[in-house]
RNA sequence: GGCCCGGUAGUUCAGCUGGUUAGAACGCUAGCCUGUCACGCUAGAGGUCGACGGUUCGAGCCCGUUCCGGGUCGCCA
């Protein structure tokens, strides 16, 4: 092992080119890969930025070439030499026309045989590539997303910089308030039995810098959540939380969409035609069956009952009699895809989210089979025909049920499952807003109406007289940004009237007691002075998986966890020492298995 | 917690109806090779078939349990 003592970069490893040709220069990196020829050795080093071809030959020094003899995959090491153009020239590469004539060449570090080659696209098994996380990352493309994510960061923080807003760094250590996702908590060791949460989000410190007057806030805030994983979630994030004072909706509308202007124009060189389309929640609903719809496709649902009103189909009459309703989507042109079988499957699919059924029609060339045409007359089943838009090569999935939102959810579900079994492809971004989301909803379980946002949401104007009156016609002050089908952004105005604030505790179920435990810092503030204010958060990571269309949030999340929440390469969480725990005054409770 | 998919050399995979000593490619090791760039050629090493238990004369293959990874539902105000 050698030290780099003396040396000095000239340059990145993925930035010679042929004007470079008679430069000495000094390059570090990684061994990609050595070519021995015998007589000629190569070596391709890499650094983040590409890689270069060092040279040995019949005039490099003796010790040098043994040296680059026993040069192995991921060797770490300093090279000095002359840029040469190539006598072969290799046009994969941008490096491809020079070369290093190596004339110093150390060992900086040796390497072990590394468990997965280091190349773009691995194939390697994904825990597998975790658990050496940090081999991982050298690769080409989590390098890129990497990089991305850098400069998308350093976008957003200059726009809202260009836009007055101040960066705050909210405290980590918080108040538990356990009302939405379950909080990770810290222990505290001064006061023994009590605990600190980490923050879900920086929601009431950004409300409280607003009665503090600092006027317009953003953060690239980190964001805990204990709740099970998905492809687009993970425990901790990062959110690109803002509020800005003295606004209503369309003031902070106007931000977002200029952020995300700005962030596609600097990322991406891409351009986004402004003002974004809007949904309210209710249309989205109705057209998509979901409140974060991927628009970049057709297949919207229809709306079948008043063709079946009345009909033969007990499903379907029953539905509709009890106040319930039958809709349907049209997977255009998929009868050849979607045979009986994969039918089948749907259904299946569609009973695990909740349907009782699934009636369909499957219009092939030699006809049209259909799970309940024969219940129905022919006017009828022409009637649904048309209201689906049929033709021959389409298939129609129907579902009825005497709850409305059940119907539109399982048939968003399978309008997106479909897609993907069809590989429908997807054009634009799927860039919009959804407005307008109900300040209730109804919880069959509890029986009461239960928030769909956090209790400081403001209702719209014209919904406070139906507050005690009738919740299921209140609308809120709230707003979701959708992009590519999830969930980006979220927001709301908040309510700044005490009373109003304490009547919304009170819809909710809390006691004037407990809400003063829980958010009395809050609604003091809000006596001495608040201005109106509202915001919203945007998944950074989300952002960065849609802008590079990965797949996962792995992807563009330097170090992830996994599904059951463990991190694969430090294995956490893990136990702790005894000592650790009486410190905290904790005694661990017999665990099952 | 429910449902679905997966686990065989370091890696990616094949392995028939349960039947002799579990194969291939890449990688690795060694030798040869003066223009390679996925270098080439030759030889070699490398396996707890995720684990445990069961069925069987015999299990990588069948059954049960369990662990690990992924997707999804619940959950995520």
């Amino acid at each position: 092992m050698e030290t780099i003592q003396g040396m000095k970069r000239t340059r990145y490893c993925g930035e010679f080119r042929r004007e470079h040709a008679g430069e000495t220069v000094t390059v570090f990196g990684w061994a990609q890969r050595q070519r021995d020829l015998g007589q000629l050795i190569f070596i391709d080093l890499r650094d983040r930025t590409g890689i270069v071809q060092l040279a040995f030959d019949d005039s490099t020094d003796r010790e040098v070439f043994d040296k680059a003899f026993a040069v192995r995959s991921e060797y770490v090491l300093a090279a000095t030499g002359e840029v040469r153009v190539r006598s072969s020239v290799n046009s994969d590469i941008p490096t491809g026309e020079v070369e290093i004539a190596v004339t110093e060449l150390r060992i900086l570090n040796k390497a072990e045989t590394p468990p997965f080659e280091i190349t773009e696209n691995s194939t390697t098994a994904e825990a597998t590539r975790l658990k050496y996380r940090y081999l991982d990352l050298r690769r080409p493309d989590l390098q890129r997303n990497l990089l991305m994510r850098h400069r998308i960061a350093k976008a957003t923080r200059d726009y809202f910089d260009s836009q007055g807003f101040v960066e705050l760094e909210t405290p980590m250590l918080i108040r538990s308030t356990p009302e939405g996702a379950r909080d990770f908590l810290v222990p505290s060791r001064v006061h023994k039995g009590e605990f600190y949460a980490l923050p879900q989000s920086p929601q009431l410190y950004k409300q409280l810098s607003m009665v503090a007057g600092f006027d317009r806030y953003f953060q690239l805030a980190r964001c805990f959540r204990d709740e099970d994983l998905r492809a687009d979630r993970q425990p901790e994030f990062t959110q690109i939380d803002l509020e800005m004072s003295f606004v209503d909706v369309e003031d902070v509308l106007a931000i977002g969409e200029g952020f995300m202007r700005h962030v596609f124009k600097e990322a991406l060189g891409r351009d986004i035609e402004l003002p974004l389309p809007r949904l309210t929640y209710n249309e989205a609903m109705d057209r998509y069956g979901s409140d974060k719809p991927d628009i970049r496709f057709g297949m919207e649902l229809c709306d079948i009952s008043d063709a079946v009103r009345g009909c033969g189909f007990g499903v379907f009459a029953g539905a509709l009699e009890a106040g319930g309703t039958v809709r349907a989507i049209n997977a255009k042109g998929a009868a050849a895809t979607l045979s009986r079988k994969e039918i089948d499957k749907l259904t299946e699919h569609a009973r695990g989210i909740g349907a009782k059924g699934l009636a369909w029609i499957r219009w092939t060339p030699d006809g049209v089979t259909s799970s309940f045409g024969k219940f129905l007359t022919e006017d009828e089943f022409a009637a649904v025909l048309k209201a689906t838009d049929a033709e021959q090569g389409d298939v129609v999935l129907v579902v009825a049920d005497t709850k409305k939102s059940l119907v539109l959810s399982v048939l968003g579900a399978l309008r997106l499952e479909v897609a993907n079994r069809l590989n429908i492809e997807r054009k634009g971004l799927g860039l919009l807003w959804i407005t307008e989301f109900p300040f209730f909803e109804w919880d069959p379980d509890s029986e009461t109406w239960v928030a769909m946002h956090h209790p400081f949401t403001s209702p719209l104007d014209e919904c406070i007289p139906y507050l005690d009156s009738d919740p299921s016609r209140v609308y809120a002050k709230a707003y979701d940004l959708v992009l590519g089908g999830i969930e980006l952004a979220s927001g709301s105005i908040r309510i700044t009237d005490p009373e109003l604030q304490q009547k919304m505790f009170r819809a909710l179920g809390l006691s004037d007691e407990e809400s003063q435990t829980k958010f009395g810092f809050l609604t003091d503030a809000f006596r001495y002075g608040a201005p109106p204010h509202g915001g919203m958060a945007l998944g950074l990571d989300r952002l960065v998986m849609q802008m590079l269309g990965a797949p996962t949030l792995r992807d563009v999340v330097a170090y992830p966890k996994v599904q059951n929440m463990t991190e694969l390469m430090t294995q956490c969480p893990s136990e702790v020492d005894s000592d650790q725990l009486t410190d905290l005054g904790i005694t661990l409770l017999p665990q099952d298995k």
